[in-house]
DNA sequence: TTAAAATGAAACCATTTGGTTTTATATTTG
DNA sequence: CAAATATAAAACCAAATGGTTTCATTTTAA
């Protein structure tokens, strides 16, 4: 759970850590009021904010004795981009027979 | 590696299996000749098509003694709802806007 | 009809994951 | 200052993950 090996898609992968991104896109919080909507412990929670950090969606500034979490969705436009990919096969009928075609016994 | 406890977000976070699908949208494939893309064994090819048929990404059927992947993108679309709720995040000025007026002070 | 090819299935393994509990450290606040 | 609050860090754990090897089954093809 320390080094840089957390990337978006294994981020979101989580659903628990999915819900954590939709609290914060509402506000920033600090960790014991986003484990409190959990039901798991603060600790669990807190290992899951590492694990979005890492991936650069949240971050968490100190202020006082708190920690304030705070969404980045910007990391989220790699997803984006790798869906974009994949669109083109169920956006519209020509894709779908621009695909038929292009691959007819090559 | 049984039930279908697998669904997209899971399905996509593993980079050999974005790097399956990727092989699959050009042109269905039998196992052997996805397998032989990757430096890992045919067995653990096998495996990720398994995880990726539950999330119903790919799906198989069975052809002489070859069994034949073929590419369904319609899941991502799980994804791309997923994805859009935060794309006002980032899309232009005026959502941002948006978003700190709806959040200052509630 | 036997050997080769393609897959399936099972057993096994190390590491990662998602969780816990416990202990320590700052930071308020009465 | 002492108690309460908020977090951090570490040790631990069961289950899942991503891989392997080995053996069995089905289907061609010579």
């Amino acid at each position: 759970m320390n080094a840089a090996k957390h990337d978006v898609f294994q981020a979101i992968a989580d659903p628990t850590r999915r819900d954590v991104l939709k609290l914060l896109a509402h506000k920033e919080l600090p960790i014991s009021e986003i484990s409190s909507h959990f039901p798991i412990s603060r600790t669990a929670v807190a290992k899951h904010l590492h694990i979005l950090s890492e991936a650069k969606l949240v971050s968490g500034r100190k202020v006082g004795r708190e920690k304030i979490y705070q969404l980045h969705p910007e990391p989220l436009k790699e997803l984006k981009d790798w869906l974009a990919y994949y669109e083109q096969f169920w956006s519209n009928k020509l894709s779908i027979l621009k695909h038929v075609v292009e691959n007819e016994d090559n």
